[in-house]
DNA sequence: CATGGGATTGACT
DNA sequence: GTCAATCCCATGC
């Protein structure tokens, strides 16, 4: 992956993301869940404006915007657009492609269409941790890939974010439609 | 310094 | 369907 393929408007990489590989430490999987947030909008945690817990949101594109929700779950980013514009795509579920084994034992459930369907339950398969906030996610121990050739890129579909309370109406949530790994199902 | 709110999950009714 | 766990950090006094 390049520099500048976050360096776009955070919509079109959270859609190119979906069938792009999360790799770490043996473990990883294909992107089919993604969600847009940006400092234009109030959902985004970098509305607020530059802060300690913003700062990595605002920094260069193409590292890791890891924080923790809920006082439990980290969660994994994709920091986009130029530097100075606060805006991540989340990663919120995988289908499992190796290290599956680990991924169980980290999660403590066998199925595997269980271990990585949602942004909480990926980042503790894959032991994704607060410390990896900031890393650069092109040669850090978190690293995003180019999709690979037995994963055919299925049509991606568009929904509403989840969880959110603010700007709940942005059709800004990508799907690989009819995937089986999806944190929930798409809307009708 | 005290308070309150989550980009969630799993257990339970 | 409901609900609590748990902690970082933004905000306000």
């Amino acid at each position: 992956m390049r520099r500048s393929f976050y360096e776009r408007p955070v919509l079109e990489v959270a859609r190119d993301l979906i069938g792009c590989v999360v790799s770490r430490n043996g473990c990883s999987g294909v992107i089919v869940e993604t969600e847009a947030y940006h400092d234009s909008e109030p959902a985004c945690h970098a509305f607020v404006g530059l802060t300690p817990r913003t700062a990595t949101l605002f920094g260069p594109p193409g590292r890791a915007y890891v924080y923790r929700s809920y006082g439990i779950h980290a969660l994994l980013n994709a920091v986009c657009e130029p530097e100075g514009v606060g805006a991540a795509v989340l990663i919120r579920a995988l289908e499992p492609l190796d290290g599956i084994d680990v991924m169980r034992e980290r999660r403590g459930v066998a199925a595997v269409h269980a271990l990585c369907s949602g942004p909480g339950k990926l980042t503790q398969a894959l032991g994704v941790e607060l410390e990896h906030n900031g890393t650069d996610l092109l040669r850090g121990s978190v690293v995003i890939s180019e999709p690979i050739a037995a994963w055919r890129p299925a049509e991606v579909s568009v929904d509403r974010r989840i969880g959110i309370t603010k700007a709940p109406h942005l059709p800004w949530r990508f799907c690989a439609t009819g995937s089986r790994f999806l944190s929930r199902r798409v809307a009708a």
